[in-house]
DNA sequence: TCCCTTATTAGTAATCGTTACGATTATTAT
DNA sequence: ATAATAATCGTAACGATTACTAATAAGGGA
């Protein structure tokens, strides 16, 4: 008896490999292009859904950065990230210390977790 | 001479009216519901046109939150979100104490602003 | 006030990232 | 090996947003 109800496959094995090894966020299209070598009839609607039962599983996370596309990450212990306004680059940052307890202080709501982004200019375009 | 290259027009106004008073952060589509009753001849185009037109002149905000569509605040100033992972509900927490300078210290990216959302249980939902 | 220029509008079609569907294939338990 | 059923590919559909077009209207100048 398996108590999992997902089998597992090379494409959503493959589809892991690449969110963990790249640190780029690459979008569901990025990843598309990059397995079309190894799976030359690999469908575009096979990595979305493979994405969202990957993001389902807690082993990547889907971001948005405002742009029309969806981003993905292999990095699922906390981290802020930096947009560079530029070139639009999104790059890590390291984990800083959390402010959740002094903003708890300031609500009645029950706060839980935190997603910060922050924008700039990159070092690669100063 | 006009300096400014927009002209006024009551769709505009009524729009920045509504997102100034609305704290609900709301959709396109739910400026042009509430609009329609003035407006019966509203196109939804205009409401999208014009609410780019009110970011681009920095009147609006437009925020992401992860869901298929784009939310709008009139409030500019620096400020939280959070969101309700039960009732979906997006609330603006106050001005808090700024971590940019502490961050900054941390990376050579240049920082020019942050945004924060913190995620959890909301007071009604509690 | 009456033009004239052109931004804006309403209505509709197109765009495009993502999801859903259906027939075939592949994984896994027995 | 076989049966049950996820997963796949290919394609169609979906839906939020944007683009297009002819008609309208804002607003500056005569």
């Amino acid at each position: 008896m398996n108590e999992n109800k997902y089998r597992n496959t090379k494409q959503r094995e493959q589809i892991l490999n690449i969110l963990l090894k790249d640190k780029s966020h690459p979008t569901a299209s990025d990843i598309y292009d990059k397995m079309k070598v190894q799976f030359p009839d690999l469908s575009l609607g096979t990595v979305y859904r493979n994405l969202n039962i990957l993001v389902e599983q807690g082993k990547i996370q889907k971001l948005d950065f405002g742009s029309t596309y969806d981003h993905y990450d292999g990095n699922c212990c906390y981290h802020s990230h930096f947009v560079c306004r530029q070139c639009k680059k999104v790059y890590d940052l390291g984990c800083i210390e959390d402010d959740i307890e002094k903003v708890q202080q300031t609500t009645n709501h029950k706060i839980e977790s935190c997603l910060k982004k922050y924008y700039g200019v990159c070092e690669n375009c100063l």
